[in-house]
DNA sequence: CTGAAAGCGCTTACAG
DNA sequence: CTGAAAGCGCTTACAG
């Protein structure tokens, strides 16, 4: 800029205006198209540390996943990506694999960074620092998990509900003993899948709610994947159906049993949560919730661009609506 | 900064020294230790924004990949993430989706952002902005895709070498009539892939290099792979086994299979690039190629932060082994 | 229509 | 042992 200016013998004032198309009614237009030729010519490339530092404006979104390598947070991090681009912002990211320490230490690094605005799968035990981002004023939008008792923009979906019809379904569909596998999680997403299969169970009486319930430990998923399959089908009245509270479930759930050899959905109906590529690999086409990971993507970046520009917006709490996508899987035939 | 200088009457460049550790040999200890206590307490942040200007450094990198939402680069991305944070990197990343346009879309956009270096998978055509990076000393790294006649900083895999053994592998175990479907591209790892598999057809004189080889349009991946397989499979000699030369083919084509009630290996031999755990829903255990992702990811960052610090250094160009993993579906049964 | 000057938050050579 | 000052590359209120 300083370069430009000294080979056309004007200030860097009036370059910074007229590549800002600034002031651009009170410019003579000759001086303008020479600014902006020159700038071509010599390959002028903008310092967004500079201006950004004097703008108090990054341009820079600081996105906080569980794990980017996990199919469900990269997609969405491409649709986030997108948009966010769409609006000229750049997207830094992180994975916090469940750690409050990773997330603190993201959070930390972003802002020294300067982010105009966080999207954020927290963690368990995030609340504190999320609590200190509102205080702070500082744009956020959380995604997936929803934080209860703290009031910030949220793009979640209907996990209650889709998981209650889903159940109701395989109900309806024939199965009389469906046991779930989630995980040992306190978060939102989680809870809410099982007390959608709870109620769904409870309803006329079915049996205990808690009967074929099992929690899984993240850290040791296979294992216990296997051992707690195990366990429902070697009971006096086994389970003749199977739901999968995540896509990782869901992965190695099948994979044992499709090593048991049990057929589904003759031996055992099938439903997973969240789409996978994968399924289609499998001999029976499979049953599954199909989260707007679109959707979610978009809106979050919406939102958040909207609090962005204008910090007395009200808070936004959007609950979109998941699919349940019934195949052969959750369709009981005679045997 | 100012702040914290102001509140103890002293001044900014001695808060920097101090919370910078500089000249702290010669620094008051009591007034160094005052100054840390202060900046805890007023939950300073540095803005790193500023630091980077004034330092021209940005501790950034940029990573561009084909599409973050494809599980090979999202693992990759992964590695880089954590690999570049051990070192107090962040990683900003852009999709390019093999288009030669958005691919000097966030080469441009990155560098106004002033990052330290790239990791870049290229896309076809960018030789040109490669060669200018290099012009303008950039520090660069390039992955999976080698970009010849330019000497950069490369890591690969021996994409010519497992192709050709993988072929020679299932020529061994008893299949005579290989087809593979590959990628119409012009990028290395594709157009060694098929330079493995023609030369490991060819060797012996088994039969024309070509006649079962097959180039997919990447824009119509889906139908094109389904009418491969199927003029693959009804020719006078058909196939009796297939290469799949990247993971999306795979995906479709052995969703193909399975809706044609193929037996796997005894109706027809597989064998697939790049791991996946959606393989392991498939009735039958593939064989497949594993590329060491992590590697890659590490000396890739490793190479990186090397020539940041050191622009003299001479260029890397680094060839990582695959791994060739045999299973069942490579092991020719006898009818 | 255009320029001189201050300032964003930091660092560092220089002086004392 | 510590401070005043310049400067990184930009923007913008102010003056002319």
């Amino acid at each position: 800029m300083k370069d430009i200016a000294h080979r056309l013998g004007i200030s860097t004032a009036l370059v910074s205006y007229v590549l800002n198309g600034k002031l651009s009614d009170r410019i003579n237009k000759a001086t303008a198209s020479l600014v902006k030729d020159t700038a071509k010519e010599m390959g002028y490339q903008p310092n967004l540390l500079a201006k950004s530092l004097r703008n108090s404006k990054s341009y820079t979104i600081g996105l906080i996943l569980a794990d980017i390598a996990n199919p469900f947070s990269a997609h969405l991090a491409r649709i986030i990506e997108d948009e966010a681009k769409k609006s000229e912002y750049t997207v830094i990211f992180g994975s916090a694999d469940e750690s409050h320490l990773k997330f603190n230490d993201l959070v930390q690094t972003f802002l020294s960074r300067q982010v105009d605005g966080f999207i954020i799968a927290a963690v368990e035990g995030a609340e504190e620092l999320l609590r200190s981002l509102k205080a702070q004023n500082i744009p956020c939008v959380l995604i997936d998990r929803y934080c209860s008792g703290i009031e910030m923009n949220a793009v979640t979906t209907n996990n209650y509900q889709v998981s209650y019809e889903g159940i109701m379904e395989l109900r309806r569909n024939g199965f009389s003993h469906i046991g779930m596998l989630h995980l040992k999680s306190s978060l939102t997403p989680m809870t809410e899948r099982v007390r959608g299969y709870r109620d769904a169970i409870s309803k006329d009486n079915h049996y205990a709610s808690d009967r074929y319930l099992i929690g899984i430990d993240e850290a040791q998923l296979k294992s216990e994947v296997v051992s707690a399959i195990d366990q429902l089908l070697n009971q006096h009245e086994p389970v003749d159906a199977l739901f999968f509270a995540s896509n990782l479930l869901a992965m190695e759930g099948l994979i044992h049993i499709r090593n048991l050899n049990l057929r589904v959905p003759e031996d055992i109906g099938i439903l997973c949560f969240d789409q996978s590529a994968a399924y289609n690999l499998f001999y029976c086409p499979l049953s599954y919730i199909e989260q707007p990971i679109n959707e979610i993507g978009e809106q979050a970046v919406t939102i958040l661009l909207n609090s962005i520009d204008n910090s007395e917006l009200p808070v936004q709490d959007l609950v979109l609506k998941s699919r349940l996508v019934m195949e052969r899987s959750a369709m009981k035939t005679s045997r």
